[in-house]
DNA sequence: GTCATTTATCATGC
DNA sequence: GCATGATAAATGAC
């Protein structure tokens, strides 16, 4: 499993030109989606028993150990609780449901 | 015995089975009756998944899968526009 | 921040 | 072997 070096996607070399800096387009090209590792979900899932909110802080300091940006830990930790608050959801619906037991 | 419900939750979630032919009927029809404007609203949803017997996500899974997968090849969903497509004709015109 | 969504990917059905 | 439902990154509205 690879991790991801640049966004950008691009090729290769230079990259750290502060990287997709807007020379003309603003948001024509969505980055394409590429699942992290298990080494990267193990960290996060990791921080986000600690704290469901992660401060600017440690954000920066999980994204370099990751190799992520801090955009991508920032959205990370957003659908995770999303994904939690939905878990929540089906389990309740799941169980009120009664369908045995 | 709270063990059994939460492992059957657990990998009942990731398991995909398909939806029944009636339940898939009536999403198509939503969605080809809607083609121009494929969002339904949070009561439509409540409403489609009463009626197709899943729940609420799964309606908007359904529509978010069907929408980019139209969108992506709409050649291959061309009959499948035009059966829902009359099927729905008659309650447009009358 | 939440949240519906887009998109690609995953996992299964057949 | 693709069709299909569910999930995982990424975006945008608000």
């Amino acid at each position: 499993e690879e991790e991801n070096t640049n966004p950008g996607s691009s090729a290769s070399s230079s990259s750290v030109t502060k990287e997709g800096s807007k020379s003309s387009n603003s948001s024509r090209t969505r980055k394409k989606r590429c699942p992290y590792s298990k080494f990267q979900i193990r960290e996060l899932e990791r921080e986000f028993f600690f704290n469901v909110y992660i401060n600017k802080e440690k954000r920066l300091q999980l994204s370099r150990m990751l190799n992520l940006t801090d955009r991508q830990v920032k959205i990370w930790f957003q659908n995770r609780r999303m994904k939690e608050k939905k878990l929540s959801r089906d389990r309740l619906q799941y169980f009120s449901g009664n369908p045995l037991l | 015995a709270v063990m059994i419900l939460r492992s059957r939750f657990l990998d009942a979630r990731r398991k995909r089975r398909n939806f029944n032919k009636q339940a898939t009927e009536i999403l198509n029809e939503y969605f080809y009756s809607h083609l121009s404007n494929p969002y339904p609203s949070e009561e439509a949803k409540e409403e489609l998944a009463k009626k197709c017997g899943i729940t609420v996500s799964q309606v908007s899974n359904w529509f978010g899968n069907k929408r980019i997968r139209y969108k992506k090849n709409i050649g291959k969903f061309q009959e499948e526009a035009n059966i829902y497509a009359a099927k729905t004709a008659v309650t447009a015109t009358n």
